[in-house]
RNA sequence: GGUGGAGUCGCAUAGUGGCCGAGUGCGCGCGCCUCGAAAGCGCGUGAAGGGAGACCUUCCGAGGGUUCAAAUCCCUCCUCCACCGCCA
């Protein structure tokens, strides 16, 4: 939720970032229309309260004989306020609606425009010269023992899959790898809960235009989170932190659950896109004079986990229209993924300003002593996906994969051997 | 799933329709006192919104309702505690 009050004092800031996302920038004049309507009714309302107040306590106070004519007097009154409040209510309402709709405003130096007018900003490790044709990640994984689509769609279905063995542990062992390396950067290790309630849905902004993507257990309204970025948002819902504990920087390890809906044909082979997967995800609360700087922190732990499993990548800027409804500026790491010649996306990094923190209530007291809506940055450690690019970039001709040294520990072994056709 | 009890200002508590427009204690802040401190005394101490301001409105777990008037009465829900049943 952006700050009507910014609003107020300078439209063109949430006009400009519209267009920069190619959305309609007419909406701040809807709701600065809304908001002076609804304040003027507002208005109305409190003086009518006041006045019924100061009636409703001289009819107490009245002898035997004022009463009568009082309590008439106070009875119109009250009908008054119901009216006046209703109407409050009303606009209230009607402004709250267009504001859900609107998007975050952008960092400034986000660049203009949809999915494919990023900038890249970076890139790490050269891809490297194979000499033999390499296999994509299933064929690898099916050779290795380590990644069962088959009966994954026996099971449940399209996009499932079950990771067996080796991929059993491989996972493991990176999203250890992630949690310690965050834990040892001060980051407090995480495991929430998955399923969360329609505010909390809604406080992170994936009630909007990503509705469809979630999945909803109606017999219980709850919802099934698409990261654990969900739950450690709503951590802190309606609380006011202290500010010498900021920033408090929060490690989930979670599974997500994505319907995928309209993608379908898309990445149908593998674990690139998937219904379920797990995922561990940084996520700090700080302050809007930090938040920048954290953003970019938040970026270099992702590049020394992908510099530490020797993957080559690019970083880039996310163009505004790709932002999503929270984020004012997204960075996301790509790693290169050689059967397809192409860069896909295994990290992002969004600074969110404010937006989130409006609609959880997450405060946190200034050094005057007044509360201040957080700023919450969220970005991606480990997932399952990582797993496409790890097998990919270290598969060797014989279909065997040499794992980075630094994942070593964490898988218990150095490298995945091919096994027997077992069926 | 069932039954009973509870949820009030940072914490603890008072409050069973108008004197609650929320008292008191603790904590916290400022001041007096003191060489300094403690004790004592005095003053102050939540959030949101509107207004240039004086000030006004809303908030007693959440949401509805009754009433001229609700922390207080009624309904629904949530959370916690206790017990019963079922269960990985």
């Amino acid at each position: 939720m952006i700050d009507l009050r910014a609003l107020r004092d300078d439209p063109d800031r949430l006009r400009a970032s519209q267009r920069a996302r190619g959305e309609d920038d007419a909406v701040a004049d809807r709701l600065l229309d809304l908001d002076s309507r609804h304040r003027s009714a507002l208005t109305r309302f409190e003086s009518l309260r006041a006045e019924q107040k100061s009636a409703g306590r001289s009819v107490s106070s009245a002898s035997p004989e004022e009463r009568e004519p009082l309590l008439a007097a106070a009875k119109t009154l009250s009908s008054q306020v119901k009216e006046a409040e209703a109407e409050a209510d009303r606009l209230a309402a009607d402004l709250s609606g267009v504001l859900a709709e609107v998007p975050n405003i952008i960092e400034e130096g986000a660049p203009a425009g949809g999915v494919d007018d990023f900038t890249v900003l970076d890139k790490a490790g050269a891809p490297r010269e194979l000499g033999f044709t390499p296999r994509d990640h299933l064929e690898l994984g099916e050779l290795l023992g380590a990644i069962d689509m088959d009966r994954g769609a026996k099971v449940s279905g399209a996009r499932f899959y079950f990771l067996t063995g080796v991929g059993a542990m491989l996972e493991l062992g990176l999203l250890n790898m992630a949690m310690q390396r965050a834990a040892a950067n001060g980051f407090t290790p995480m495991i929430p809960p998955v399923l969360v309630k329609p505010e909390t849905m809604g406080g992170t902004g994936f009630l909007g235009e990503h509705a469809p993507e979630v999945y909803h257990l109606p017999a219980d309204d709850l919802y099934l989170v698409g990261t654990s970025e969900v739950p450690l948002a709503g951590y802190h819902a309606n609380e006011i932190l202290a500010a010498d504990a900021l920033p408090h920087r929060y490690i989930g390890w979670s599974p997500c659950f994505r319907r995928e809906a309209g993608s379908y044909g898309k990445d149908t082979r593998g674990i690139i896109r998937v219904h379920q997967f797990n995922k561990a995800e940084m996520f700090v609360y700080t302050t809007a004079e930090r938040a920048h700087e954290e953003h970019l922190r938040l970026l270099g732990w992702q590049r020394e986990m992908l510099d530490l499993l020797e993957l080559p990548y690019r970083v880039i800027d996310t163009a505004a229209g790709d932002l999503g409804t929270s984020a004012a500026r997204k960075y996301d790491c790509e790693a290169w993924v050689p059967t397809q010649g192409a860069y896909r996306e295994l990290t992002s990094t969004s600074n969110c300003t404010d937006f989130q923190a409006r609609r959880l209530n997450i405060r946190y007291r200034d050094p005057e002593g007044k509360p201040r809506f957080a700023t919450t940055l969220n970005g991606t450690l480990a997932t399952t996906r990582w797993i496409v690019a790890i097998l990919e970039n270290h598969q060797q001709a014989d279909g065997s994969v040499v794992l980075p040294e630094a994942l070593r520990p964490f898988v218990g072994r150095e490298v995945l051997e091919p096994v027997g056709a077992k069926g």
